[in-house]
DNA sequence: ATGCAGCTTATTGTATACAAATGGCATTCG
DNA sequence: CGAATGCCATTTGTATACAATAAGCTGCAT
């Protein structure tokens, strides 16, 4: 995509993302335009983009509003990523090369080496951690099944606020991986599939813990 | 979606499923804009909708393509919609209602008229089996499993030539339907999950042999 | 003959002006 | 005082002109 067009997306996206623009809130072409410094064209391009991934909806007369997640939305999206992550495991697992292995070997290396020192270093721990998921999709082989995992891959980010991840999660993280490199090892797509599954649904418990202890703290944040 | 951007993008999604627009030839905005008689806003809507749903491809240029498909790339979305609409059978199986099961039996009772007669209705059977799914899918009740759905369900239609559809497979496919009922009526998940996994890769097969006769045929017209 | 350079043309991207539609407010009538 | 209606403001949809980019071609040099 052209530069105007991907900075309006990519600025408008974290812009979500990060809670700048309010869950609820209406949101006007103009006012992103100027935002982004570009013109109502492109803006448009990336908001018809962001309705279709679901950060944004529309009402009936085609006004924009930022997505308002409730936890049953998080936990639907979180569902199907497990059975579409799940799937690509299983397909991996009969169509992943050595290097892919040694690939993924490396990035559970790193991402252990990220939590396993005094002071964690989770972005870089996530970072890999996304990598290492990348990796098995693309094993995967099907354009499609990348396409939908996009769509559900990356919604639990509007929890807003920095928070503490529980390193106990990282660390179990880390060696959901390791079972999954020897599941590939054998190309035991079932059992894959299996740990996988495992593996996403401890993801959303412990992003809903978050949530609802996320939702105490502003809770009280405006009590006070 | 207003007028102008509606009408260009149903026109424009018939011409690829008609084959008017032949699978791997070029489109450009401005001719369809004039075949849609629109400017090329709304194309430009529409083709970015299509390229999301894989009805259309870019090349690194950003110049579009009609999406062509390839047995294994129809595989794949069967595959994936074998999957989902599993799910959303599952998740119906919990959450059906009394209302939605009455219109189950009428569609189905229905599609059963169309084949069961001296002169097959199949367009009306074809109806009646969309309205069929659709309705599991909206008791299912997860609107991001129904826009993934959406992305998949339709593809198949690139089959482009008429053809006589095999009157066993939709008589089974009927009977398909009665045992979902019946795994609804049971609030029984997996049994519902099992029965549209069989019934959706059935249709996968019935689809792949009439392709193959499909593409034989057209290889001896060439021949020819 | 082949491959590369530079130009020409085809095609898409962006901005902007204008049209259409929607929502909100005020006014009026019951 | 409340509800309905008409007008005005706001917002989105569409068309079009222009800018940027990439593809293809021509001709030259090797």
């Amino acid at each position: 995509m052209s530069r105007a067009s991907e900075r309006a997306y990519n600025n408008i996206r974290s812009m979500i993302l990060s809670g700048e623009l309010q869950p609820g809130s209406q949101i006007r072409e103009e006012a992103l335009a100027e935002l982004c410094g570009v013109s109502r064209t492109p803006v448009r391009d990336s908001l018809r983009r962001l309705e279709a991934e679901m950060f944004i909806r529309r009402n009936d007369s085609q006004r924009s509003f930022v997505a308002d997640w409730s936890l049953d939305d998080l936990e639907d999206a979180f569902q199907l990523r497990a059975m579409l992550e799940a799937h690509a495991a299983k397909r991996a697992a009969r169509r992943i090369t050595r290097e892919q292995l040694g690939q993924l070997r490396f990035h559970n290396a790193q991402l252990k080496q990220a939590i396993d020192i005094p002071n964690p270093d989770v972005p870089k721990f996530l970072d890999h951690n996304r990598q290492f998921h990348a990796i098995i999709v693309t094993a995967a082989a099907s354009e499609r099944l990348a396409s939908m995992l996009g769509q559900v891959t990356e919604q639990p980010v509007v929890l807003r606020t920095a928070r503490q991840y529980d390193l106990e999660n990282l660390r179990r993280s880390h060696h959901d991986h390791d079972e999954l490199l020897i599941a590939f090892d054998k190309r035991d797509g079932e059992w894959a599939a299996a740990v996988m599954t495992g593996h996403i649904r401890r993801a959303f418990h412990a992003y809903a813990q978050a949530h609802s202890t996320d939702t105490e703290i502003r809770k009280s944040n405006l009590a006070a």
